[in-house]
DNA sequence: CGGCATGTTGAATCTAATCAATCCACGTGG
DNA sequence: CCACGTGGATTGATTAGATTCAACATGCCG
């Protein structure tokens, strides 16, 4: 954990909300001035665990988290994966005890905020506060998307689904461009994430490397028919609630 | 559609709120004197629908709600059941068009709220918004929590959870007593809402009622043994939140 | 080099879905 | 009052989809 020279990482978080809303000069200097520590995590390492009850979020700078819940019998159940510009643990500002696990799934970059520093914010920044429970709001929505998905659709819908899903979260950021992204997420985790075992995952993803639709391979994703893709599970992206808004 | 005398329909939301916060007089008075319409639905209407952009929400005074989504070929995937002192469109105040569709799933009363006084109240009184927001941050627990039923808890064990999450809601609003509770759901909601079939929801409540530990019946729900019927499902309350805090 | 995590494949098994009847309670209209 | 229609519940037979178990391949790292 080192105490950040606090270079520019919040910008990070500046990119992010303007996805979803226009800010003012001054809400971006004050986030731009929130204390933060910056910290590394290896790969499989938890961020926070369920029972915690943390006083800070974390925002991701680079690399991979997920979500997770164990059962018992071994059991796992992924709950949402996150990339750069992502606050996983937002709602921990308001709810104080964890109900799951934040892990990072390779080397990931995070930035720490105080809650007591983001409650002042957002009590100086009513619109802040709009902006960030609207964040909390589109994580339930997208929880939504995945619970039907598990409860409706079959295991390859699901799968190309969540590949969709991945793709335009990362164009987003920057992090995919024509059709082609890393994805370091093993067989296991997507299969824990979708509520399939490893062995299904496996022969889906044969089956779509077969048909040119995806091909999954050795950490990276390539689309090879984003069309088909889309239309396999009925792809819409308004779940995910991007339209921008003056808040 | 009446205009309401206002009598005192929403202290049914003061007391739900005062469940998870503690309120002051000013913020009690303040929810009095929202402004609110009362509306009753029949049995299978819809409030909300999926694409609509209300510039209200409701809540429930009593009967029983349902959030659901469709997709193709009929599939229909049920996200959360709301009862008396629920909003279910909480979410709507911050997200402006609706993922999801909100019916009656039986004779319902509601009270609608217009955002515009709901906004007004949350800037007036921090406490209230954050009260309001960790509303909605609960409501993502308790899909996190389905989301892993869903994917990964046999069709036995969802049926058991979701009888006891129902069971303690209903308590919460005096609802429910000595493990007996009115359930006006039918058996292809239960297997829409878990993710099965109609016919398998038959044969598991079979096999509950045989096995002496739940009876659903005549839209009637009879929990013979609770404390196996928590173990059957690992249930854990801890994922709805109720600790209370002064906020 | 050995060890370990990950990915791949086959075969047997089982859970839950599907298809198809039937039944029952209830309300409605003749 | 009874015939009828309807929505919900129940049951049996069959099948599809997914899991489990097991073996083996591959690649990476110390």
């Amino acid at each position: 954990m080192s105490s950040a020279p606090n270079d520019h990482s919040l910008d990070m978080l500046i990119c992010r909300l303007e996805i979803i809303a226009t800010l003012s000069e001054e809400e971006r200097a004050a986030i731009r001035s929130l204390p933060a520590k910056t910290r590394i995590l290896n790969a499989g390492q938890d961020i926070v665990c369920d029972g915690d009850k943390p006083s800070q979020s974390c925002l991701i700078l680079n690399g991979w988290a997920c979500r997770y819940k164990l059962l018992g019998a071994g059991r796992r159940q992924i709950l949402s994966f996150h990339i750069p510009g992502d606050i996983p643990d937002l709602h921990s500002l308001h709810i104080h005890t964890m109900d799951h696990s934040l892990a990072a799934l390779k080397e990931t970059t995070v930035v720490l905020i105080p809650h007591d520093s983001l409650r002042e914010l957002t009590a100086r920044f009513p619109g802040l506060a709009a902006i960030l429970w609207r964040e909390t709001l589109i994580d339930a929505a997208v929880f939504r998307e995945w619970m039907t998905g598990m409860g409706r659709r079959t295991a390859y819908e699901r799968m190309a689904h969540l590949f969709c899903e991945l793709y335009l979260r990362l164009q987003a950021v920057g992090l995919a461009q024509s059709y082609h992204c890393v994805l370091p997420i093993t067989q296991v985790d997507l299969a824990d994430a979708l509520g399939l075992s490893n062995v299904h995952v496996n022969r889906v993803l044969k089956e779509m490397r077969e048909q040119n639709l995806v091909t999954l391979r050795g950490g990276s994703l390539t689309i090879e028919a984003w069309d088909e893709l889309m239309r396999a599970c009925e792809f819409d992206p308004a779940y995910r609630h991007l339209e921008k808004r003056a808040s």
